[in-house]
DNA sequence: CGCTATATTTTCGAAAACGAACATTTGATT
DNA sequence: AATCAAATGTTCGTTTTCGAAAATATAGCG
């Protein structure tokens, strides 16, 4: 095995499992840990591993794509949100989860439930929950949107459209003042009215960053929604739409 | 933050990146380096994650799982092969490629290609592909198989069909001496029928295992491919039907 | 064959990480 | 307020890893 063939090797060792030591690509291409050490700190410079002491792992700025960015973002405040829309799911439920960070992060924690039967049209949400045999996951077919693995497109609202399931998770972008749910992609917001319109219950998870940020397209109305969690009390035009409306509001 | 939550973090911190080093926890959490100590070899004794020389990865048991497993099997192997069928892509290419390791693995080869155009029922592949920006992926729908990714059943065949594709990638359980080709789920097979009736070039990617297992569902006849790709020459009784039916053969 | 360039191993002092022991803080209980 | 236990910070000697440099092996070439 020559040098370019081992740096290839490493490179699909550490890709594979996240991080090796000197001592595992050692045994693994049988070479001295000064030879390994040599081709790790190449590999490094050459921006393809992130060299650390004691072995040598995934680069940084390769997870951090825009998406996997913005997935870190607010993650203590969305992940209490995630938890909380979780609780409010039985087991053996039936349920649409669309696209979103939220929406991800509430699929991992939906891991500890058991016998739900999920629609997604987020990739990764198909990918998390199919994990789990005793899930039935149904994904959604249309073109796969390449920042965030949403799927979207009329074949997906057609699909969506056949199915009437017991609960609705959805995100969002924005929340005007006025109670309109707003999005940036219109194809996605009809994704979303084809949820809404498909479910009995529908959970709106909002962290409340969304009632301050202004998107283009009206999705819909918060009166739509059966429950809205999120972590802090909406602005008071927004509680007031919420209790005329009988709205169940959880905070997270 | 108490421990509880630092070790939430912490566990999170690493899944998300494979590896983190004493000091970037050190810097994520604000505790000393003393303290991440104890937590990781803590994490580490309840197996959480995997203590290293620097800082702490992913624990090797968790990935093998049995899927994942089976997506090591044969690598080098499979990774020939796979590197061959992405050299028989041009750029620009519209095409179908279904489940199977291998055809995942072809996938990663693909992403140094342009503007492809690519239609799949694996929702592996179209995770990966979807990481490239002029890539159009589109995902077909149905029941998201747990163990492997694998999309099928009716609405998936319905879905197919509606395209007309370049090339067709596809990947198989087993292939019997007379040339039938085999698998082990029967929606599985129609989803592979559909894709061989809607595509002007077959590729079927099957290391030399594949001669020598048995599998249960009829899926068709090698004499539908138009190229067969394989690490080694097939057994003599293939390689006479290969002849016959001029199939282009690639030893990769 | 000898020469040269590249790759690899060997060697060794410096730097980093490690864990144990002890000091300090925190938080709960009485 | 006093006490105790658990969690965290501090210190320091030990172990591991690091990287530079020298020695050895390998391959290509005239």
């Amino acid at each position: 095995m020559n040098q370019t063939q081992r740096h290839e090797k490493i490179v699909g060792l550490i890709k594979q499992h996240g991080f090796m030591s000197i001592d595992d690509l050692v045994s693994a291409c049988e070479v001295t840990p000064q030879t390994i050490r040599r081709d790790l700190n190449q590999l490094a410079e050459n921006g393809v591993v992130s060299r650390y002491h004691g072995g040598a792992g995934l680069n940084r700025s390769w997870e951090n794509t825009p998406y996997q960015e913005r997935k870190t973002q607010n993650s203590e405040v969305k992940e209490k949100i995630a938890e909380a829309v979780a609780a409010m799911i039985p087991d053996g439920a039936s349920l649409f989860i669309n696209i979103g960070t939220t929406t991800e992060l509430i699929a991992t924690k939906l891991l500890n439930h058991k016998n739900l039967h999920v629609v997604t049209n987020n990739i990764h949400v198909a990918t998390i929950l199919s994990a789990k045999e005793d899930f039935s996951v149904i994904i959604a077919a249309g073109e796969v949107r390449y920042r965030d693995g949403g799927i979207i497109g009329e074949a997906t609202c057609d699909f969506i459209s056949q199915f009437r399931m017991d609960y609705g998770i959805i995100g969002i972008s924005g929340i005007s003042s006025d109670g309109a749910l707003l999005d940036f992609d219109f194809r996605e917001v009809k994704v979303s009215q084809a949820i809404l319109e498909h479910t009995q219950h529908v959970i709106l998870a909002a962290d409340y960053s969304k009632f301050e940020r202004r998107a283009m397209v009206e999705q819909g109305h918060i009166s739509q929604v059966d429950c809205l969690v999120c972590d802090k009390t909406p602005p008071p035009s927004i509680v007031k739409i919420i209790k005329e409306n009988n709205i169940t509001f959880v905070e997270a």
